[in-house]
DNA sequence: GCGACAG
DNA sequence: ATCTTGTCGC
């Protein structure tokens, strides 16, 4: 039986109601510090004093199946970054891939698996998250970052593997960006702000290692600036993806190839 | 009409 | 997002 709840090709009116939801929820984002620890650089060394557990959210999909998928959360402790905590949700569904309109699809069940390690374990309930996906470099300037940070007030901070253009002259095309990146990311840890013809800083563009050419591109999410956002993901790179957000699509592939041995 | 488009 | 072994290099 097919599952009537999905809709494949939403409307164009339906996405004005989604562009529209999300201007109302940017009124309350907050695009500089809010948090519940400090960041110090002494003698060019970044330092973070308060801050214990960082948290990684993600969605995987299984295969031969757009609609079944898998959504986690991870904890890291600082500044071991191990994890301390894993938890995986199956969900359904309800609608596609829609560049721009990504937290229709994947915010609820996140903000379930919050919920739930709120009420289980609060002592370990992560002071930022750091989400697969844009937060200000978008658009709208209100990514799924954005959104889950707004509907859990907690602070949140975007990490994409994949430029998202934007209608902001030539400057936020993937041709400028590609040549921007081989002319500025010469080593690791270097990073150039992704501005617009509009004078708008939508994010940056980031190096996370020597050893990788391709960059990662890092937007504020929510209760973050975005200074403090590339110092807090200079600190979480032991490969190219941030630690949070890696070990939170590893673990959700592992959790479908243990549950779902044969989905091929 | 064409190009561009996080996951 | 996902399929997918080897391979080149530190």
């Amino acid at each position: 039986m097919m599952n009537v709840e999905y809709d494949e090709n939403p409307s164009q009116a339906q996405k004005d109601i989604w562009a529209r939801e999300q201007s109302e929820l940017k009124l309350k984002l907050i695009e500089v510090d809010d948090l519940s620890f400090t960041s110090h650089e002494k003698d060019g060394k970044i330092e973070f004093q308060g801050l214990c557990y960082i948290g990684g959210v993600d969605v995987s999909f299984l295969e031969n199946n757009n609609q079944e998928a898998v959504a986690s959360l991870v904890v890291l402790e600082y500044p071991s970054l191990e994890v301390i905590y894993e938890d995986f949700k199956m969900i359904k569904l309800k609608l596609p891939y829609i560049a721009g309109y990504l937290a229709f699809r994947e915010v609820d069940p996140l903000l379930e698996l919050l919920d739930l390690l709120k009420q289980n374990k609060p002592f370990i309930y992560p002071q930022i998250i750091f989400v697969d996906g844009n937060g200000t470099l978008h658009p709208r300037r209100f990514g799924l970052a954005c959104h889950l940070g707004v509907l859990a007030n907690i602070p949140t901070i975007g990490i994409a593997k994949n430029f998202l253009h934007i209608d902001d002259g030539y400057n936020m095309t993937m041709a400028y960006t590609k040549i921007k990146a081989k002319e500025l990311l010469k080593k690791g840890g270097d990073y150039y702000f992704l501005q617009g013809d509009s004078g708008v800083i939508w994010g940056a563009a980031v190096r996370s290692l020597e050893s990788t050419t391709n960059p990662i591109y890092v937007s504020v999410g929510h209760r973050i600036c975005l200074e403090t956002t590339l110092r807090l993901v200079s600190k979480c790179c032991h490969y190219r993806i941030p630690e949070p957000t890696r070990q939170a699509d590893i673990r959700s592939r592992e959790f479908i190839r243990k549950n779902f041995p044969n989905n091929s």
